[in-house]
RNA sequence: GGCGGAGUAGCUCAGUGGUAGAGCAGGGGACUCAUAAGCCCUUGGUCGGUGGUUCAAAUCCGCCCUCCGCUACCA
C-alpha cells in the first residue's frame, strides 16, 4: 500500500580518519533497518549515509604519512564502504563531504547566513596545536614546560589569534526554545532532550564557522572575503585568503546536500525536512541546536526527529577506539555471526536508547540463543516434520480465531512496529522473540509425532489437528522471517524458499508487496507449495572456538 | 561545583507502598519433530549504605557512598 508517503532519514557521517570499528557502524546498521522497513511498508524512502572528510587531523595525518588528503581519504572511505557492504547497508546515496554537491550547499548556507546578517566577523582564539588545531581549554594541560595538548606532549602549544566568521546562534536561543516546546519529541530519547534544553537554557554563545589556516588549505572555500564581497577569483579558483569552512558547519549541511540542496530544487522540496537524523551522543549539541539555527538562517525548515543513540562499551564500560585497541572488526564480525548473524545481535545486544557492555561471549550467547536455538531450530524442527508426517506438502494455517499463535499474532506485530517505528530496535525484536518462544511452547503442547502417530492408525480428526498445528507453526515461521527482513534481509529469502513461498523484494528492501498486508496472519494462506529439505538457518557456534577469552578486541 | 540518570539473582535488566521478577548462564527431569536444540522444574538476591515515615518500603523522605551523562568550537 505505497501511499506516496516519503521517508527521508540519515546517519551521522563518519569521521573518514580509520578503518571503521563495528561501535561506528552500529548506527548505521540502525538506521538501515529503520530504512528497509519503511522500504518494506511501500513508502518512498530516501537513506543516506557517507563521510566526513574535512578535518584538520585528516589533513595532518595525510601529510605525516607523505600523501595528500584527499588520497588518504580515498582510502578510508574505501575502508567504510567495504565494512558496510559486508553488513548489507544499502544506503540510496553515500555522501561525501568531498563531493562537488556538497560543496556547492556548504557554501550556498554561508551565502545564505551572510545575506540575512547571521554571520560576522569576529576573531577567534586559543591554544594552538599545529598537529590537531585549535585546543578546547578543557583538552589542554598546564606543565611546567608551558601548555601542552595531552596527545603530543612534546609540542608545545601556541597561543593564536584567528579573523573568523561567527555564526549568530545567540539570535536563535529563543526560537530554539519555543521548537523544543511545540515539538516534545524533537529529540529522542527524552533524557537527551533535557540535555539539550539545559544547554540551551544556559545561554548560547555565536560559534565560528571559518578557519584561517588548515594544513594545505584543506577544506572547504570560504566562499566569501573579509569586504564581503564574492572570493571567487578570475581565475574560477576560491581566494586562499578567504580561508575554509570550518568542517562542522560543513558536515551537517550533507543532510541537505543529500536532499538535492542547492542543485534540484524539486528533489530538494520533496525530501526536505528530514524525518530523522540517527546519530550518537556526542554530537547530539550540534544536530538539535546548532543545525536548526543554521537551517533556519538560511530560510530552511529543521529535521523533524533526532534520534540519539548509545555507544558499544568494552569490558569495563570503556570506550571502544582504535587507540585502545578494544574495537570490533566489522569484517571479522560478519565473518564468525554471518551478515545478518552479525546484524541481529549488535541490535539485540545493545538497546538502541543507551549504552550497554558488549563483549564476545556475549554476541555468541545471544547469536546461540535467539537465532540457532530458538528461531533457527523452530523453523527446522517445523520443516522436519511437515516433510516427514506430510509429505512435505505445505498445509495451511487456521484461522485466526482457531489458532492460538494467530490470535497472538496481531499484538506481536503492533508492538513489533511501535517498538521499531519508536527506534527502539532492541525492543522489536524482543517482542517478536517472544512469539517465538509461544511457537516452540506448542510444538511441545500439541505433539505432532502423537498426532501423526494416532493419525496412522486411523484417527482421522488427529490427522486434521496435524495439519493445522503445522499450518499454524509455517505460518509463525513464514511471518516471523518476513518481519525480521529489515534486520536479516538475507535470512528472509531463504525462510521463504525452505517454506515454499515467492519472495519478491529486493536486497534493498524495495520491490516486494507492501509488507503489512502480507504480514498478516494466513495473508498467503491460499497458496498451495511445498517444503524444501530443512537446513539449518543459523548453524551453532561454540563459544570456546569462537574466542572466549580474546575479548571484544581480538575476535 | 551545577543539572540529570543509575546502583535489584553470575550477566543484562523489569518492577514506584502490600508475601522479591524475566531472559541468558548454571542444575535436574520428562519427551523426541529438531541445530544434544525445544519443553517442564529448579539453584541463586539481607533490592548500594544508613536513619526516618507507615500496620506495611526495592518502591516515599533525609543523609552518605559508588558509577554514568550534560556542563560549546578534535571530530
Amino acid at each position: 500500500m505505497s501511499d506516496g508517503s516519503r521517508y527521508y532519514l540519515t546517519t551521522a557521517i563518519a569521521y573518514a580518519n580509520n578503518k571503521p570499528g563495528l561501535h561506528t557502524l552500529y548506527e548505521v546498521v540502525g538506521a538501515d533497518v529503520i530504512a528497509r522497513w519503511h522500504r518494506m511498508k511501500g513508502d518512498d524512502t530516501r537513506f543516506l549515509t557517507g563521510t566526513d572528510e574535512h578535518s584538520i587531523n585528516i589533513a595532518q595525518s595525510a601529510v605525516d604519512e607523505g600523501r595528500s588528503a584527499r588520497e588518504f581519504v580515498d582510502e578510508k572511505v574505501a575502508y567504510f564502504r567495504t565494512a558496510e557492504d559486508a553488513l548489507a547497508i544499502a544506503p540510496d546515496r553515500f555522501i561525501r563531504t568531498t563531493d562537488p554537491d556538497h560543496i556547492r550547499a556548504a557554501q550556498e548556507m554561508v551565502r545564505r547566513a551572510h545575506a540575512n546578517g547571521d554571520i560576522y566577523l569576529g576573531t577567534y582564539e586559543g591554544w594552538y596545536c599545529p598537529n590537531e588545531g585549535f585546543r578546547n581549554p578543557t583538552d589542554v594541560q598546564e606543565t611546567a614546560r608551558g601548555t601542552i595538548c595531552p596527545n603530543h606532549p612534546e609540542v608545545p602549544l601556541q597561543w593564536l589569534t584567528e579573523r573568523n566568521w561567527f555564526f549568530r546562534l545567540s539570535a536563535y536561543q529563543e526560537r530554539l526554545e519555543r521548537h523544543f516546546a511545540e515539538h516534545p519529541d524533537f529529540v529522542q530519547p527524552d533524557y537527551r532532550r533535557n540535555e539539550m534544553l539545559g544547554f540551551i537554557r544556559g545561554g548560547l554563545e555565536d560559534f565560528s564557522i571559518s578557519r584561517e589556516r588548515t594544513p594545505g588549505g584543506w577544506g572547504i572555500p570560504f566562499p566569501i572575503s573579509e569586504d564581503g564581497a564574492s572570493a571567487l577569483l578570475e581565475d574560477g579558483t576560491w581566494d586562499p585568503e578567504a580561508g575554509v569552512i570550518y568542517v562542522w558547519y560543513d558536515a551537517l549541511i550533507n543532510y541537505i546536500t543529500g536532499a538535492g540542496f542547492p542543485d534540484d530544487p524539486e528533489a530538494f522540496a520533496r525530501w526536505w525536512p528530514a524525518d530523522l537524523h540517527v546519530i550518537g551522543k556526542d554530537i547530539a549539541r550540534f544536530h538539535t541546536i546548532f543545525w536548526p539555527a543554521m537551517l533556519w538562517s538560511a530560510g530552511l525548515d529543521a529535521p523533524r526527529h533526532v534520534w540519539v543513540h548509545g555507544w558499544l562499551l568494552a569490558a569495563g564500560g570503556e570506550r571502544m577506539s582504535k587507540s585502545r585497541g578494544n574495537f570490533l572488526d566489522p569484517n571479522d564480525f560478519v565473518t564468525a555471526f554471518g551478515q545478518d548473524g552479525a546484524r541481529y545481535v549488535v541490535l539485540r545486544e545493545v538497546p538502541f536508547d543507551r549504552d550497554a557492555e558488549v563483549s564476545w561471549d556475549s554476541f555468541v550467547r545471544r547469536y546461540n540463543a535467539d537465532l540457532a536455538n530458538d528461531f533457527g531450530n523452530l523453523l527446522n524442527r517445523t520443516v522436519s516434520m511437515t516433510n516427514r508426517y506430510l509429505g512435505g506438502e505445505r498445509p495451511a494455517p487456521r484461522a485466526g480465531g482457531d489458532s492460538p499463535l494467530g490470535e497472538g499474532w496481531s499484538d506481536t506485530l503492533r508492538l513489533y512496529q511501535d517498538r521499531l517505528e519508536g527506534c527502539l530496535l532492541h525492543d522489536a525484536l524482543a517482542e517478536l522473540w517472544e512469539f517465538v518462544g509461544g511457537a516452540n511452547k506448542v510444538v511441545d503442547a500439541e505433539q505432532p509425532w502423537a498426532l501423526a502417530k494416532a493419525w496412522k492408525a486411523g484417527d482421522e480428526a488427529a490427522g486434521e489437528r496435524l495439519r493445522g498445528v503445522l499450518g499454524d507453526l509455517l505460518e509463525a515461521c513464514r511471518l516471523v522471517g518476513l518481519a525480521v527482513a529489515p534486520y536479516m534481509p538475507s535470512v528472509t529469502p531463504r525462510v521463504h524458499a525452505q517454506l515454499g513461498f515467492a519472495y519478491g523484494y529486493g536486497s534493498d528492501g524495495n520491490g516486494g508487496p507492501a509488507i503489512l498486508e502480507d504480514l498478516a496472519w494466513g495473508a498467503r494462506a491460499a497458496e498451495p507449495g511445498r517444503v524444501s529439505a530443512p537446513e539449518p538457518l543459523f548453524p551453532r557456534l561454540d563459544v570456546e572456538e569462537s574466542g572466549k577469552d580474546d575479548g571484544p578486541g581480538k575476535p
